[in-house]
DNA sequence: CTGGGGATGGGGCCC
DNA sequence: GGGGCCCCATCCCCA
């Protein structure tokens, strides 16, 4: 067979043995050749995983043994490229991997992903398979189940994610050639999953199991769909600053642009006084849209799973409940619905000075003694211990500390804006709605109390399930 | 560049 | 189940 030309990825090739000249030419595409080929390849090692044939690695989990192929796994996944280049020289050896930290249901879904490029993604498996493709260190299969959650969720607000997003949602199982690091999907199937709404993805809080790396943020895939980088601890959303706000109540910004944006948000804060009407009522419009979407979030929120970990001592089961979003487990539900508080981005407790909102009303009465209320009986100067008596209360826009009184002199009277709490107690007793004699806002508690801030209770069935968190009891 | 402190967020658990 | 406290981790700011 000789290379007559070559365009582009997809040379051409003439069969031998005929005349260019004398007769037609047979021409035969390569690129879809290769593909034939790859597929038919890996029909074959699928068939031989199948029937154990030349099987020459061992994988076990939870006791449930898998056998399969090393040079695939080693192709396939760079948790297995790490542990077969560090194994024995003799190829001979039979390699064994044991695995507890995730199912064996899950593991089969990675395998036959391996082997055959389909990765059957459900509702209920995907957040165990991303996290276990995290830890196998298979990023395409990560990009599969963020792709599978987005598209499930109809992510999008905006209008030319709309298309993607239908095209996606309408997809079941994703397909690609195994160890491919591509995203491109095919459909599949009809999709099982009755997508939850935008706002979950749009989240992007910690995740406790951490299934979603650099790697993940850092590729978004060729659907497009634009992703922040983010702490290691990852988040599923894919929000940017711009879009939020500090002050909303589902203020969900990932870990660390939540925090870099601090400052970002100090800024606005200090400067509500100064925003216009027109845009306090942008601000209640978008409030009120992402409380609704809230709302909704909540009814279709996954199943809570009561699950029943290893035995204590006496051999009654330890109860615990699995976060639908992640693989951690708490002992109390009522643990469950706070922590999920950090996937749904729910900040049901605004600061009434600064607006900052908070996810909880510790936090908020923290923040608030420290910022506003200047409880530290602290120098802010000198670090030195104060009392009423040896310092004051300095003003500064919405915050509040205490100097002593020396540092107070040194730095000037005249440049601070002085205050003390036991002279000015209308803010604190304003804020926190205590018997304050205020003008009408001094009626409202410093927690906001309107209906839309505040998330109903998901009322999500309780699903008994039997797991093994064992890995979560060592956190 | 680095270390310390402050602010914030999240988990465990007690009341 | 909610409130609250404690602890720890992380990030940002600043000296």
């Amino acid at each position: 067979m000789d290379l007559v030309t070559d365009l582009g990825a997809s040379k051409l090739y003439r069969a031998s043995g005929e005349s260019s000249l004398q007769q037609p030419q047979r021409w035969f595409n390569t690129a879809d050749i290769t593909v034939a080929h790859q597929s038919n390849l890996l029909k074959q090692l699928n068939q031989q995983r199948r029937q154990e044939l030349f099987c020459d690695c061992s994988v076990l989990v939870e006791g449930q043994l898998f056998r399969a192929h090393r040079n695939v796994l080693f192709a396939s996944s760079g948790y297995f490229r790490m542990l077969l280049s560090q194994g024995p020289d003799g190829m001979s050896e039979t390699v064994n991997a044991t695995f507890d930290v995730f199912s064996p249901e899950t593991f089969t879904v990675i395998l036959d992903f391996i082997y055959s490029g389909l990765l059957d993604l459900t509702s209920h498996n995907v957040i165990e398979v991303m996290s276990a493709a995290s830890y196998l260190q298979m990023n395409n299969v990560i990009n599969y189940c963020k792709n599978f959650i987005k598209s499930s969720l109809d992510i999008s607000v905006k209008d030319e994610e709309n298309e993607r997003c239908l095209s996606l949602s309408e997809t079941c199982s994703f397909t690609s050639g195994a160890g491919e690091e591509t995203s491109d999907q095919q459909q599949q199937g009809p999709c099982s999953v009755s997508p939850p709404p935008a706002l979950w993805t749009r989240d992007s809080s910690r995740n406790q199991s951490g299934f979603i790396g650099k790697d993940l943020d850092q590729d978004v895939s060729a659907s497009g769909i634009k992703t922040s980088s983010s702490s290691p601890a990852n988040d599923l959303g894919a929000e940017t600053e711009d879009l939020q706000d500090p002050q909303d109540p589902l203020y969900t910004l990932p870990g660390t642009e939540r925090r870099r944006s601090r400052g970002a948000a100090k800024r606005r804060a200090s400067n509500s006084n100064r925003s216009n009407q027109h845009e306090d009522l942008d601000i209640q419009e978008a409030r009120t849209q992402k409380a609704e979407k809230a709302e909704e979030l909540y009814a279709t929120l996954p199943p809570i799973v009561g699950v029943i970990g290893h035995f204590n001592k006496d051999s009654n089961p330890i109860m615990r409940f699995k976060c639908p979003f992640c693989t951690h487990t708490v002992k109390r539900k009522a643990d469950l619905k706070r922590h999920l508080r950090c996937h749904t981005g729910e900040r049901p407790y605004p600061c009434q000075a600064c607006n900052k909102r908070f996810t909880r009303l510790e936090h908020l009465r923290s923040h608030f003694e420290t910022i506003h209320q200047a409880r530290k009986l602290v120098c802010r100067k000198c670090k030195c211990q104060v009392t009423e008596e040896t310092g004051h209360v300095v003003c500064e826009g919405t915050r509040r500390y205490r100097m002593c009184t020396a540092c107070i002199q040194e730095v000037g009277c005249d440049t601070i804006p002085m205050d003390s709490l036991e002279e000015s107690n209308e803010e604190p007793a304003l804020l926190l709605g205590v018997d304050g004699e205020e003008e009408g806002e001094s009626k409202r508690t410093w927690m906001v109390t309107d209906d839309d801030d505040l998330a109903e209770d998901s009322g999500a069935d309780l699903i008994i399930q039997q797991v093994d968190d064992s890995d979560e009891e060592l956190q």
